[in-house]
This record gives C-alpha cells, sequence and structure tokens, in this order.
DNA sequence: TAAACTATATCCTATACATGACTTGCGGTT
DNA sequence: AACCGCAAGTCATGTATAGGATATAGTTTA
C-alpha cells in the first residue's frame, strides 16, 4: 500500500553498474580505453554474464561507454561526431547543420561572481576561469559564449594551450581529465546587449536566445557553467521529445 | 569493410515489436488496455519469453508502454503525470513548476497554408482545424498557442467539446483515437507581435521565446502543429543533456 | 468488522548455455 | 607487396529455467 521510499532491496546489477562507473570516474579507465571483455569482468565480479550485461548496457543507455560487436567496450570520448553533437543542438533551418568556428574574445583568472559560484557548486569568492568567444556558423557569426570553469579543476588552463580548440570538451577531457557526462539547459528569449549585438552583427535590443547550460562530470557534479547568446535569424535550438 | 546500409539481418526481437508496436497502433490494443501477459505473448508468437522481453522493454524506453511488477503491461495514455510533463517543458526559474491553465481565445475549420500543409504533409489547401489560445501560469498569463489539426483526423472538433480541457493530448486520444508518441521542437527568440504582446502582458518587440512544435504518432505521422509564443520573465524552457 | 493470511498472476532478477555476427590479426599464397 | 582465407576474440541474439518481488482477490481468523 505505502509507497516504500526506501527501496527494501538494490538488484545485483546495479550494484554491479556503480562499480563499474566508479572505476571509469576514478580515472582507472579513462575515456577511449578498451575495458575488459564481458567474460572477463563477469568472472571478476563473480556474477553471470546476463547480469554484467545488464549493468554494461544500461551505462551505454547512459552514453558512458559504447559497445560494438566483435571489438569491445570502450568509454565513451568526446571526440566522436555521436557524443560531439549531443552537445550541440542548433540547426539550420531548413534541416541542415554545420560545426562552429571559433573567435577568442577572452581569458581570465579570477574570482567568481555570486552566480556562478552558486550555478558551480562553489565557495563564493572562489577562482575560477572566464573564457568568452565567438562562434561562427558557415561564416556567420551566431553566438557568443561565456564559459566558466573551477580553476583548481584546470590548473594553467587560464594561460596554457595558447590557441584553444574549436571543442572544449575534448580538450577537458584530454587535458584535465574532466568528463561532461550530463548537461541541464534553461532557455529564454532577452534583448541583445550592446556588446552582443556587435559580435552577432544584430541591433541592440533585438530578440535573441541565452541557453544557459551547467555541465556536469559522471557524479553529476558541475565542472562548468556556460551561458550562449544566439542570433537565430538562421539557426533554432532543436529538441526531441 | 564497406559499410552495409541494408544491414543482412534483422533480429527476431526488432520483428517481434514492430508487430506489437502495429496492434497497438492499429487500435487493437487501445492506450489504457492492459495486454497479455509475457508467458502468453511468448507462447502466441512461438519465441522464448526472453526475446519477448526484450522486445516490451524497447517500447517502455520509447514510452509506448508502461510495465509494472505484479500487474501487467499498459499501453501508456496520456493522462499521467509523466507522460503529461513530458511534453510540457516550462519551468519557474527557481525550479518549481505549475500547472497551466488554458483560455479560449478562437476555433475555426479553414483551409490549410502553404506553411501548415508542409508541417503536416497535407495537400495544399486542405482542410485544418485551427485553435488558438492563451495560457496561464500561476495567474500569469505565459504563452500563447497557435494549433493546427488536420480536419480528417479530428472530425467535428471545431465544434463539438463546448469547451476545450487544459490537455489537448489526452482529448486527442480519448476522443480521436489520435496519440501523439512524439514530438520535434525548434525553439527560436523573435519579437512579440502587437497581439501576443496585449496577451502577454508585453510590449510589441518585446523579446519572446517562440516553440514551433510536430507531433507525430506512433509511426511518426505529424498530427498537430503547434506554435507557442512565451514570454520567459518568469518561465525558461528546460532541456536535459 | 477488521486484520491477517493465502493463492495466484504478473513482471523482475539471475543464471547457464548455444549459436550467430562482426572485427582483427596472422599466415600463407599469389 | 598485395591479396586471401582462417582462426581467435568479442559482443549480440535466442533459448530455457528457477526463484524473488509485487499486486490483487479471496479466505480465514481474531
Amino acid at each position: 500500500m505505502d509507497a516504500p521510499k526506501f527501496p527494501t532491496f538494490r538488484p545485483l546489477y546495479q550494484q554491479i553498474k556503480d562499480l563499474l562507473l566508479e572505476r571509469i570516474a576514478s580515472g582507472e579507465w579513462s575515456p577511449g580505453t578498451y575495458i575488459p571483455s564481458e567474460a572477463a569482468l563477469a568472472a571478476s565480479y563473480d556474477v553471470s554474464v546476463g547480469t554484467l550485461r545488464k549493468a554494461l548496457n544500461e551505462l551505454v543507455a547512459e552514453n558512458v561507454v559504447i559497445r560494438q560487436q566483435g571489438k569491445g567496450t570502450v568509454v565513451a570520448t568526446h571526440d566522436t561526431d555521436r557524443v560531439l553533437f549531443r552537445f550541440f543542438n542548433l540547426w539550420r533551418h531548413d534541416g541542415e547543420r554545420g560545426l562552429p568556428v571559433s573567435r577568442p574574445l577572452g581569458r581570465k583568472l579570477r574570482k567568481a561572481t555570486a552566480d556562478e559560484a552558486r550555478d558551480l557548486g562553489l565557495e563564493p569568492g572562489a577562482k575560477v576561469i572566464h573564457i568568452s568567444r565567438v562562434r561562427d556558423l558557415e561564416g556567420v557569426p551566431t553566438l557568443v559564449e561565456q564559459i566558466t570553469l573551477e580553476a583548481a579543476r584546470f590548473p594553467g588552463l587560464e594561460k596554457d594551450p595558447e590557441v584553444l580548440p574549436n571543442t572544449l570538451y575534448h580538450l577537458y577531457q584530454q587535458r584535465f581529465g574532466q568528463t561532461v557526462a550530463h548537461a541541464d539547459e534553461s532557455l529564454v528569449a532577452v534583448a541583445a546587449s550592446a556588446q552582443d549585438a556587435e559580435h552577432l552583427d544584430v541591433q541592440p535590443g533585438d530578440p535573441v536566445l541565452q541557453i544557459r547550460r551547467i555541465a556536469r562530470d559522471y557524479q553529476g557534479t558541475p565542472i562548468e557553467r556556460r551561458i550562449s547568446t544566439v542570433t537565430t535569424r538562421h539557426y533554432g535550438y532543436f529538441n526531441q521529445l
């Protein structure tokens, strides 16, 4: 009758799944690594192959690992198109899409604002790295990004790679061991600021789309705060329900 | 070596899944119906329970059916909160959400515009039903909806229920046997028109969010075209990646 | 009457095993 | 050197079965 808030038991395959995820999150199996085979893992945990399989299939559903018949099971990286487009939802109105090209605007180390600290779960005044850039789609300036990162997780990023790559998430993963596994986005329509208007080639006050994203790691801890201001003349934000 | 564009074989469980989906789409098992048990279905199709189970689990993942231990497997309806909120992505900025209340603006039978015909996959000039309404969230007018439906699928809807219910998808399902199974949405920021501004209590030209949705049935055929114009002062469009 | 128990039906978990499909590398052949 | 075929390793599919968890209805019991 009463809904049991604390489930009375926890399936074995979920426990296995947790153990596997832990080994991935800890870096023991870093992204790009092929993990042991079904049979080997099942034997090492002393469970049946079916049980281990069910655990792995949940990780596939969560985009943590990718399995391929005949090859093996690999921890997902951010360099495949599939994962890359998962975090890029802008489509041209005719249904096509292109990859954005970035132009840097600024990069510096400073203290977090109150909003930034709240979104990233940091102490007020904690050190953060702030990056801003413009991104062009097919040569047309389309969005301005304001990115904030916890400095402690990305030591040296305020200076180090002289030129930032186009896709930051791959850099986070390769250079700092920070993998973006999930993200929440909240979209609102706002009037373009004078600055954004200049970068985006629109008039101040023109309507633009503002996307506030918080990107998280495997455990759900915030890694990145990103505010994208987008002109939707040629592109729109696409979503499947 | 070459990627086989036409897969060389089709797994049994997918064939079973198609057969099950067909029986649901055809109306043989209408929403709310409990379908036969695993064992019965497996026997009737002459496959193992495990195979049938895999087919059903895919339908669960696609929100077509809901399985509950001890009870059975039921075809999903649009009257549960879970399914309802799947198609309603507006959240208050503090993270809470409320259910909208609707006020009718108009309803009529007319010929489709070119855009409407294209979006719904109809012949130019086909008969459609157009519905417009304002929706309040916590007493504040927040969005204006312009809804277009193929008249042939919804006979009499231009007049019949004197008062439209708050959640239309449940009505589509109950009265017309039309179940919305998927939807695509495209979001852009636009300037509020004079009309929308009046309904939403903003100034003409103020930035508002425009959501263009095409809702589809089990097979992917368009059922409904809906353009929502939203003021994002208090609410935002939320998405999980 | 109300609570506890029982029986049954359902889906869920877990195991075991056989076979098929796919990838890769190794040898041998040309 | 290039090609071909084979073998081994991997995940995918399909079957079979036993027992557990959950829901419901009916029966017994206090």
